[in-house]
DNA sequence: ACAATAATGTGAGATATCTCATATTTTATA
DNA sequence: TATAAAATATGAGATATCTCACATTATTGT
């Protein structure tokens, strides 16, 4: 994590504005940070003393059970905020946040101006936006987990992560997503390679039969 | 559903002073409702034309699949927001909301209050706390419905929604809370019984280790 | 009070998914 | 560049959970 200097800074804060998004000024309250590639925004169990807003940049939302599986809660990509529940006290501990790539933030302090947030309207009124939208869509992911098999998921997941006909994610990743083994991961995909809806090719697969992998898809989806 | 008269409502608006949530007199939009047991409160796929405050009763929020298979996602008990995500128009269409019991919420019409609702900010400061917290009630049931047996969710529940030594709870609703076939929940409640931590009776289970239980509920959370 | 509906209960076989062990390849790092 | 760490890959056996079929017992509506 490196905080930029003031020179650094400035083409972010032109390039990305979001003194729109609250309703006095928020510019000499921001910081802006860059995380490394792998780095952690905030660690488990933390009391975060930052609100990110994460501009460029993608990061993973976990959490590790007491039996040492992790659950990957969503993906994280920009821009966001982040450490919203825990400004709103909700959160008596954080969950985790690595980034996936290197990744910018806007960084808050959440003791200076934790009192402003929760009085402003704009702010608040986006808040909530934004609360509602992650809700819904876990919501749905969840309960699609629990009332599909991955054949169904994953056809689904790859269409949606796929770039053009190549589908190239990392099976550690995808498998804490879809809340399944990394073992049972690979055993569906080499299925579809079986089935010829998929092809190995380099590091990923091709797509070579989109309509049956649709098919399966929208089985799940209204 | 009934709309209360005016005499009727009078003692609920009395019991149940929600104006402190509000920083505008909400009183003149508001009117009270009495759901009878079983009666939807929202049908799936509708546009609420309510944002709805239960104080009294408990209800069901629950998606059905296109496989058929019914999410129960949470149980609602008052007092509680219902139709706070269509008011953010968050949602294009509503989950359903079934009562469990007669309940009683009042109703404020959205076509008249949503402006004045989304620059509020004391409303939208405990819709941002409201939703936060459903947020991670949510995350936490469902990562954990993936990371452990029903063995352990189970004993969980039980011990979580048992009166005194007794539990007593519809297996129907149960299944679909917990993300399983009703046939494997009875499964494992016979299991139980066999093991000697339950005993049948009445309709209901009498808790004859509630030490196994927590032992095994305590696998879970930290 | 009776019929319809919902809830409970159980068996048997299928399957989706997991665990664990182990080998290879790729990527990161000192 | 050597070494460690992470990611990929696959087999074999176990199990958690599902589907379907069917019978019984409550509950509800008329």
């Amino acid at each position: 994590m490196r905080k930029l200097s003031l020179e650094e800074t400035k083409p972010y804060i032109e390039q990305y504005p979001i003194s729109q998004y609250f309703s006095f000024d928020i510019n000499p309250f921001i910081q802006v940070y860059e995380f490394d590639k792998g780095e952690y925004i905030f660690h488990e169990h933390s009391f975060p003393d930052y609100l990110y807003y994460m501009i460029e940049g993608k990061a993973k939302l976990y959490v590790t059970h007491k039996n040492g599986k992790i659950s990957l809660i969503d993906f994280i990509t920009s821009p966001t905020f982040m450490g919203e529940m825990e400004l709103l006290n909700a959160e008596r501990y954080s969950k985790g946040i690595q980034t996936v790539t290197t990744s910018i933030c806007f960084a808050i302090s959440i003791r200076e101006v934790k009192e402003k947030l929760l009085a402003d309207p704009v702010f608040l009124k986006l808040l909530c936006l934004f609360l509602s939208q992650k809700t819904m869509d876990m919501t749905a992911k969840y309960t699609q987990n629990q009332a599909y098999p991955l054949e169904n998921r994953l056809a689904s997941f790859i269409l949606l992560s796929s770039d053009k006909q190549f589908y190239k994610e990392k099976h550690t990743e995808v498998c804490e997503y879809l809340g399944v083994s990394y073992r049972h991961l690979l055993f569906v995909l080499a299925q579809f390679c079986e089935e010829g809806y998929l092809t190995k090719k380099d590091r990923g697969y091709v797509l070579t039969n989109r309509q049956v992998l649709e098919k399966l898809a929208s089985e799940i989806t209204y």
